[in-house]
DNA sequence: AATCGTTACATTGTCGACATTCTTCAGGTC
DNA sequence: GACCTGAAGAATGTCGACAATGTAACGATT
């Protein structure tokens, strides 16, 4: 939606909030002013724990404060803005005691999403699990490169969403859409966020090898294990060999495309 | 907040979403509309399915239509009210086919806090698990009254509730809320959706006791179970004894108390 | 009799303006 | 120098009014 969003993979705009009842209604302004809020936060436009002054957002997105307002009460409910009374609205920042209880919910929502996959009758299983292959490609050819870690990041939790896309349960989407909105949230605050495990190949291979043999407790501890992993790097307890890679933080400024 | 919620009992405005970073702030005029919807349809006074006109809901707050129409976007964005563009409000409605989901989405969140609880080191487990028996002794007692069926579904979402509550995490307790308020408007929803199966009571004993032994595990299997066998009962798959217990859906129209 | 098109009504979607609150900065005091 | 106090400024919170849309009633037509 934003520039610096969709560069050009054809699968991008990876997990967005969808409407519960998916039927076919064009969508509301508040929709798509939403939608808008969450690709800049994701994207890195609105940085965590600025603030949204509601007069210039609006007037760039051309819409008047009141939808824009009813659009940030979506994000205010998922947790993704703060609104102070009378001082207005805040990216939220993710504080390292906030780590924990993120990877928690995450592994709560992906682990029963992993369970559910590895449940399904073999054929399908076999078909979701192609799919999150594509991904898991994806995910290698952004580790080769190597040198985009945003990109690295995306495939990363594009993989994580596609499992929970799989199950079809729009609840369990809705819920990852928030929890991995947030992760990035997490990661543009910290400043080693972006630092990249070797190892994160291995451990989603692993993850997918264990959905096709159908053992989904095996799976949901590989996913528990690699959580615990990632929460002990962001806090800083452990100190393991990295593959450092630089993250650019690009610093454009607000720019959001107006809306027809 | 109106007066068929609140019947005395002293632990009673049970499961509410509270803003994700609770610190010491006036809450909001949307927080406490939010709120106050929330409530009205738990309580069933906005029926699952009804309209929701904004100037009536409005000026029974003693709100203008600005701040009302930012909480609906809240409870919009938790899968509580649909909004059709141009046609206004509509509390949702939680069909067959999603009762399913529904369930699996509980399933996800409350196995996962029970895991926790039950990984927890014993001392602050048996904390949590004496509490968590005040709500099953709450429970019991309901059943023991055995006439008013809605108290028995307080009793046994709030116990749930609590279950998810006892972690701490804000996160999860947010999604808790939403979806069990969810299962509220799924039971409103059902003619039959407020029969009360007998087995309910020695369910939850089996599960705390699994608990208190630290077997998360077993406690996960006894909520898959006893999900399971709900699901089954709400699509009518089963035919097993009940007890029946009438549940009069009293039919006051609209009455919000005026905010402050 | 049932269906389609038209019209009138009610409700929602959006906007601009005003009252209120918070933030900031200067000045003074301890 | 640090802290508290107060006032100016800017942003938010709320409201009322208008425009746009969807809905329902009614009559004409097949």
């Amino acid at each position: 939606m934003n520039q610096t969003q969709d560069r050009g993979s054809a699968r991008r705009n990876g997990p967005v909030t969808r409407p519960l009842v998916n039927t076919v209604r064009r969508p509301s302004t508040v929709d798509l002013i939403a939608v808008e809020l969450r690709n800049a936060i994701y994207g890195g436009t609105l940085m965590p724990g600025s603030s949204v002054r509601e007069a210039e957002v609006a007037s760039q997105l051309g819409v008047s404060r009141g939808p824009l307002r009813e659009s940030a009460q979506r994000l205010v409910q998922e947790g993704l803005l703060v609104a102070r009374p009378g001082a207005g609205l805040r990216v939220v920042a993710v504080g390292a005691d906030q780590v924990e209880d993120l990877y928690q919910a995450r592994l709560a929502i992906e682990s029963a999403a992993v369970r559910q996959i590895a449940a399904l009758d073999p054929e399908e299983r076999r078909r979701h699990i192609a799919s999150a292959e594509d991904l898991l490609a994806a995910l290698a050819s952004a580790l080769e490169d190597g040198t985009d870690a945003r990109r690295i990041g995306d495939a990363d939790l594009d993989l994580h969403y596609g499992l929970v896309e799989a199950t079809g349960n729009l609840r369990l989407m809705s819920f990852a859409s928030t929890l991995i909105i947030q992760t990035r949230i997490a990661a543009l605050s910290h400043a080693d966020g972006y630092v990249v495990r070797t190892d994160i190949l291995d451990i989603h291979r692993t993850l997918l090898r264990q959905l096709s043999d159908g053992d989904g407790q095996a799976a949901s501890e590989t996913l528990a294990g690699h959580f615990r992993q990632t929460v002990d790097r962001l806090l800083g307890r452990l100190h393991e060999p990295f593959s450092t890679v630089s993250g650019e933080a690009d610093g454009s400024h607000f720019s959001f495309n107006r809306l027809p």
